[in-house]
Formats: structure tokens, C-alpha cells, sequence
DNA sequence: AGGCCACGCCACGACAGAAC
DNA sequence: GTTCTGTCGTGGCGTGGCCT
């Protein structure tokens, strides 16, 4: 889709893109192709668009972090999920779980990041300092309300800058009529979380007290499983994004894609474990 | 409950085209 | 050439909603 996009252009918002779009003008080879004068937009902004075209081409050829980085930095907000299908094979889905939600001496007690090479998880005391080498190749940051939340943390906590791409899933299926928090998203959608129905950010945090409390690793992986599950779900509502928000352009049937489903959990959830968070509280 | 970001709304400026 | 009107993009401000 981002091949499609002019509205990261100077100048061009909405209407103009809609306008060139309707004019048959598709893609950006379609603009190189004919003189600017030919170009449906006012004269004073056609050197500027076929200039953002020429460079945008290039930049996805050579797809690099700072490539990337300069679409998104380029796109206005609401139309960032257009870089999902062209970077997804780069794309990293990450989520934090904390002792809180960033109140006073609040910490990350795990991270679980998905991309290309599979599934991780980092712990706090434990392994969280890989973690700094684990978006090295990752062009493209996927999380759920992550611009408000995970990544100010990340970036505070384990003073490590994000310079890549960045794409909050939240806003965009907002965009696309799924509002809500991520577990009622996925249950709109028909996503199972099975074990771990009920277990929530807050029980997150009582998970790493139980598992400090106790030293049962049950307690841990339970809490790993969890973060897993918040991030095993991010590429399919990815995809769902990107075909509910092509089904608003002339494109919808050339651009819609098939979504995956969420690869199962490889972390187990311990049952009494789960039982015990959800009695604490008051489930 | 605090922090943060995008969104919605509005006002404003730039520009194009029409009318005279 | 000037003026008016409509369209479009941009910036500022307040607010809502999501994370643990």
C-alpha cells in the first residue's frame, strides 16, 4: 500500500491524494511517468510531490532503519499502518509487562518480543539486558497503545532509544471501528486466549510478586506466557488493520492480504497458578 | 491512578479559479 | 489586474482512552 501513498508529500493531505488517486494516477510510477504540469494538484506543489516520489522509491529499494524511519516520520499518524505490508518481513512485535503502571518506583518485570526469528521473552534480573540487541534488525516496532506506554518505558527504564519505525496498533483500529482494550479486540475478532482468559495487566503484576514471593518458576512462566500471548496476537490484528483500512481506498480487492493465524503459545500457563491470581482479584 | 499520544475541533493562511 | 469564494493543509489546544 505504501507503494500507493502520496500524502507523506509536502503539501498533499488527503483530498489531494484522494484526487490523484481518482485522476488513475495509482502508484508513484504512474506520477514519474508524465510531466508535472499533468499532475492534478496546484503547480506550486508538483515539484515537491514527483520529488517525494523519486525519493520514496528510492527509500523503499534500499528499505534501511533510517528508510524506513523517514516514511513513518513522513506519514501523518493515522496513515502509518500503510507501512505494515511493506516491512512486515522486518517487523517486531514487542510487549512489557511492569510492576505497575509507572508510578513511583515501577519497573519491567518482562518483555516478550515476536518477529522473524520467532518468539522471546526477557526477564527482569535475569536476561531483560539482551533485550538491547534484540531490535537490531528490526526495522519496524509493532505494539498495542506502545507509543504512550511500552516504548517510554523501554527507552526510561533501559535507557535504550528506538530510533525505528514505530507502529501503534491502537490507532489504527480505532480507525477501523475496533475500540476497546487489546482483549476485547481480540474477542471481538474471535481470538481465544484459553487458559489465560481473565488474566489481565493487572494480574500481570501480581504474577512477578508471586514469583518473587515464592521462587516457583510456575509463577514466572505463567506471567512469560501471558506477555507471550500479547504479542502472539499482534501480526494477525496487524493484518486485520491493513484490510479493514485498504477497504477506505480505491484499492480494497488488489490489496487485501491473508491474515495469519496467532502461532500457539509456547509458554505454558499453570492452571492453579492462573486460579490463585484470579481469587486475589476477586475473579 | 499518571503519563502519553492521537484525535477532533477550530482558526488561519495559501492557493486556485471564477467573476468582473 | 483585482476581488471574492471555496478548497485544502497546517498548527494549536483540550480531551479521551489505553497501558500495568
Amino acid at each position: 500500500m505504501l507503494h500507493r501513498t502520496f500524502c507523506h508529500a509536502p503539501g498533499v493531505g488527503p483530498s489531494l491524494e484522494a484526487r490523484l488517486w481518482a485522476a488513475g494516477f495509482h502508484d508513484w510510477d504512474a506520477v514519474l511517468a508524465v510531466s508535472p504540469a499533468d499532475l492534478p494538484v496546484p503547480p506550486a506543489r508538483r515539484g515537491l510531490l514527483r520529488q517525494t516520489v523519486e525519493e520514496s522509491r528510492e527509500r523503499l529499494a534500499a528499505g534501511t532503519m533510517e528508510d524506513v524511519a523517514w516514511f513513518a516520520a513522513r506519514l501523518p499518524a493515522r496513515e502509518a499502518w500503510r507501512l505494515w505490508s511493506s516491512f512486515r518481513d522486518q517487523a517486531a512485535y514487542v510487549d512489557i509487562e511492569t510492576t505497575g503502571l509507572g508510578i513511583g518506583e515501577d519497573h519491567i518485570t518482562t518483555i516478550a518480543c515476536q518477529d522473524a526469528t520467532g518468539l522471546r521473552t526477557f526477564v527482569h534480573g535475569q536476561t531483560l539486558d539482551d533485550f538491547r540487541s534484540a531490535l537490531d534488525h528490526c526495522r519496524l516496532l509493532v505494539t498495542f497503545n506502545g507509543k504512550c506506554f511500552d516504548a517510554p518505558c523501554i527507552e526510561r527504564q533501559l535507557d535504550m532509544p528506538l530510533p525505528m519505525a514505530h507502529l501503534d496498533l491502537r490507532y489504527p483500529l480505532k480507525k477501523a471501528g475496533l475500540r476497546g482494550g487489546l482483549k476485547v479486540i481480540e474477542k471481538t475478532l474471535g481470538l481465544d486466549r484459553g487458559e489465560l482468559d481473565g488474566v489481565d495487566g493487572f494480574a500481570a503484576v501480581l504474577l512477578w510478586q508471586g514469583y518473587r514471593a515464592t521462587g516457583d518458576a510456575r509463577w514466572l512462566e505463567t506471567l512469560l506466557s501471558y506477555n507471550a500471548a500479547d504479542v502472539l496476537s499482534l501480526e494477525r490484528l496487524s493484518a486485520r488493520t491493513h484490510n479493514l483500512l485498504v477497504e477506505g481506498t480505491p484499492f480494497d480487492l488488489l490489496e487485501q492480504l491473508p491474515e495469519p493465524m496467532p502461532p500457539a503459545n509456547p509458554i505454558p500457563a499453570h492452571q492453579d497458578i492462573v486460579r490463585e491470581v484470579l481469587r486475589r482479584m476477586g475473579k
